[in-house]
DNA sequence: GTTGCACATTAGAATCATTCTAAATTTAGG
DNA sequence: CCTAAATTTAGAATGATTCTAATGTGCAAC
């Protein structure tokens, strides 16, 4: 008994389509998808080499930029701190408690847009949107 | 004719009440009160440096800091660029000109609230909130 | 007005996330 | 299988910010 190659090529999500295939940037993706608690570059880098020993952190970085550039990931920023990687792609914004640094996402209410609460200027064309919160999570 | 020593200590901010006033802090303040344009730490230090030549750059640094902490400044943040500095204190988002790098306030429409629109857990307690928006600007 | 001391300022070194470089490797198409 | 273009890699470089430790100063109490 023996792996079929196709074993090894797992089912490619339609947020990678046309983002060409490579070994690393499928075991990024996996990592974000598997456990979805915004893990920053070296997390998902420290995560990764466990099924991938060989990865290195700037193919990380790499892998994480161009998952990025294609839609399939968003980055997500408290402060300075170092860049968080979130794999929902809905809307929504995130939640930081001060203690832990835990992250959350915070969906936005249905029905809400975000715009509708805003006094943009006239003919603005918006391309991100970040909405973040710290703070004090209660238990 | 001479000048009267009150001259050199211009009228205190509210804001300002229960901080240690040093000449450089209030340097740091009074330029990001009278150049509201969202100023980087390095920005701030250019321009104080033409009114108070000897001032240094990690002073700078511990006087937006102490403006931060003290709430009489907000920090602004775009992806992991440098800090910027906003003196106004109402409830409002950042918008940044992918172009020009240009960064203008949004204020909220009258009578919105931010936490109206999001579907936060339970008695989580906010302490911060930033809106960050990033597109092109119309003309 | 003087004093004392806790807090501020300073220059330069240190830190640390991220990006860059250039060489080796791999992908996908024909 | 072959090739060109893109990707991976280790290590160096970058750049914003923070730290260090020595010197200076605001201001509350006298």
């Amino acid at each position: 008994m023996y792996k079929k190659l196709t074993d090894q090529q797992p089912t490619i999500h339609p947020q990678l389509k046309g983002l060409r295939m490579t070994r690393q940037r499928r075991e990024v993706y996996d990592v974000l998808m598997s456990h979805r608690d915004h893990p920053t570059a070296s997390e998902v880098y420290e995560r990764a080499k466990s099924n991938m020993p060989g990865i290195s952190l700037a193919t990380v970085y790499n892998c994480l930029e161009a998952l990025v550039q294609h839609g399939a990931v968003r980055q997500v920023h408290f402060e300075r701190e170092s860049s968080r990687y979130c794999p929902n792609l809905t809307a929504h914004g995130h939640f930081q408690d001060e203690k832990s640094g835990t992250v959350i996402d915070v969906p936005l209410k249905k029905g809400a847009s975000l715009t509708d609460l805003l006094d943009l200027p006239e003919g603005v064309q918006v391309n991100n949107i970040e909405i973040t919160l710290t703070g004090k999570l209660s238990n």
